[in-house]
RNA sequence: GGUGGGGUGGCCGAGUGGCGAGGCAGCGGCCUGCAAAGCCGUAUACGCGGGUUCGAUUCCCGUCCCCACCUCCA
């Protein structure tokens, strides 16, 4: 059975095939880096990190794209108001900070957060401001064809000519007349108002050093341009994916589509768009202001709970947080951890092609159906601890194995964890817990209950959990597998 | 107004024309000195009203409600 995959452009699952054999060119939208991540940008980071997981351990080679949005108005704006009078500095927002320096300043904080989940680099992580002659090329051809123009006035803007492209609107199947009208208050020199700006002429007040000289007089690149010059020149002008959230599918992502395709180039044979993340059933949104942190719910759960609560619903669907929710995907995932520990040798090699249940593999190969996978990977922990109570090690060595190459696959071995184990503070806790263990043991043994349990529950309001096992008393820590 | 996605047991969340995924929480049991962990069992779930059908949560029609997008958005 084949990856089928539901591609938002024709609205249906349709069967996954790269251009080139064995080889997958997935571009996905990354962050316009205004401000600090929230949890929706993480979510689909995590979901295109899933998708490349499962199409490399299908036997891709998955060259993957995302890109780093460092100019745009509100950039600019953020900067800007850093210089004004009265301006009041935060921790996040310095005074007098230039605009490059902002922008690189967030693309570091988004890789904190991507790192912090194991989401992995893509192979290249481009930046619109580097890619500003690209951009001049593709401007160059729209015009040529006749799908762009210079504004009217003297902004010296350059606009995309909606109504020139007939196919305006395919990605999203809408059409031009059906579309609110804008509220542009400012509509300048454009012939519709649904044109957007290819290029947006210098402005008094902008700096100096957020523009270009271009055949258009000196100016700056307007948005969508960037995703559209920058995936080809990786990508080709034909490859297979391009992904993002649902939010971006208009009007970026068919702006993209219309600009890239005026221009004769292929674009992308599939769209993918993950769905938004919730708080208690409302849009996260920077508007709103109801957002919650990667940062804060890593205070409030492990880093794996955190990636396995934001993988374990489908792509598609929308993710609802409520309080509570992370806990629930610690529990999950320490029943997973546990078993595995317990099934598996201290050291294990993990061939993962070799171990894929095919439950799980079928689940994955449907649209990436996390969910149904993630019931494949619970029904073999209980078959697993089943072995294990039943004494047969091999059967349970087996579904250990299973196990692991499934977490692995979701990305949940590579999350890093603080390690604990090691250390001289690790040390002496070890001597410091045993030392306990072992009293509690004497007492045991001499049949003092009393003494036993008063030492456990010493312990365990030290939130070191103890568990009895044939082969004597083991401890961890809480909320640490 | 246009376009798209939804309403599933206490919560989260898949899915299917007829054997009630999975997780979390709860309850009962096994195990345990007692626990913990683990295992077993346990829920009269599919917004509402019609229709098609031997049979619908699943298909069709209607209806109510929710969410997203329509030039800041992952």
């Amino acid at each position: 059975m084949a990856l089928r995959l539901y591609d938002t452009k024709t609205a249906q699952l349709r069967d996954f095939q790269p251009i080139k054999p064995g080889q997958v060119s997935l571009y996905y939208c990354g962050a316009t880096v205004q401000g600090r991540p929230h949890v929706g940008h993480v979510r689909s980071a995590v979901a295109f990190d899933l998708l490349i997981r499962w199409l490399e351990a299908s036997g891709h080679d998955v060259l993957s794209v995302r890109n780093v949005t460092d100019i745009d108005d509100k950039i600019l704006e953020k900067s800007q108001a850093s210089y004004a009078e009265g301006f009041e500095p935060t921790a996040d927002y310095p005074a007098e900070e230039p605009w490059f320096a902002l922008a690189y300043r967030f693309e570091q904080a988004f890789h904190e957060a991507y790192d912090a989940l194991g989401v992995r680099r893509p192979r290249y992580e481009p930046r619109a401001t580097g890619h500003i002659t690209e951009m001049f090329a593709l401007i160059q051809r729209l015009i040529e064809a006749g799908h762009a123009y210079r504004a009217a006035d003297d902004s010296g803007d350059v606009y995309f000519d909606v109504r020139s492209w007939p196919k305006y609107g395919e990605l999203t199947r809408q059409s031009v007349d059906d579309m609110q009208d804008a509220p542009d208050a400012d509509p300048r020199g454009k012939r519709d108002s649904r044109d957007f700006a290819l290029w947006k002429g210098h402005k008094d007040g902008d700096p100096e050093t957020a523009s270009w000289d271009s055949p258009w007089g000196r100016g700056r690149p307007g948005w969508h341009l960037e995703c559209s010059a920058m995936s080809t020149k990786y990508l080709g002008e034909t490859f297979d994916i391009h992904g993002g959230g649902l939010d971006l599918r208009f009007p970026h992502h068919e702006n993209e589509l219309a600009q890239s395709a005026a221009a004769g180039d292929g674009f992308a044979n599939f769209w993918l768009h993950n769905g938004m993340v919730t708080y208690e059933g409302e849009k996260m949104s920077k508007s709103i202001g109801n957002t919650i942190s990667p940062e804060e719910m890593l205070q409030q759960a492990r880093p794996k709970a955190v990636r396995y609560f934001l993988g374990q619903a489908h792509y598609r669907s929308q993710l609802d947080y409520k309080p509570g929710a992370l806990q629930e995907a610690e529990a999950a995932v320490e029943r997973i951890e546990s078993f595995i520990s317990r099934a598996l040798p201290e050291s294990f090699s993990l061939v993962p092609q070799q171990h894929i249940p095919e439950g799980f593999r079928a689940a994955m190969d449907d649209d990436l159906n996390v969910p149904a996978a993630l019931a494949v990977l619970h029904e073999t922990v209980r078959a697993g601890n089943t072995a294990i109570d039943a004494g047969d090690k091999s059967a349970a060595e087996q579904r250990g194995l299973e196990a692991a190459t499934m977490m692995s696959i979701l990305g949940l071995l590579d999350v890093p964890e603080p390690d604990l184990s090691s250390g001289p503070a690790a040390s002496a806790l070890e001597t410091l817990v045993q030392a306990q263990l072992d009293k509690r043991a004497e007492a045991k043994s001499a049949k003092d209950f009393g003494t036993a349990d008063a030492i456990r529950d010493q312990l365990n309001a030290a939130g070191v959990v103890i568990e009895d096992t044939p082969q004597g008393a083991s401890w961890s820590l809480k909320g640490d597998a």
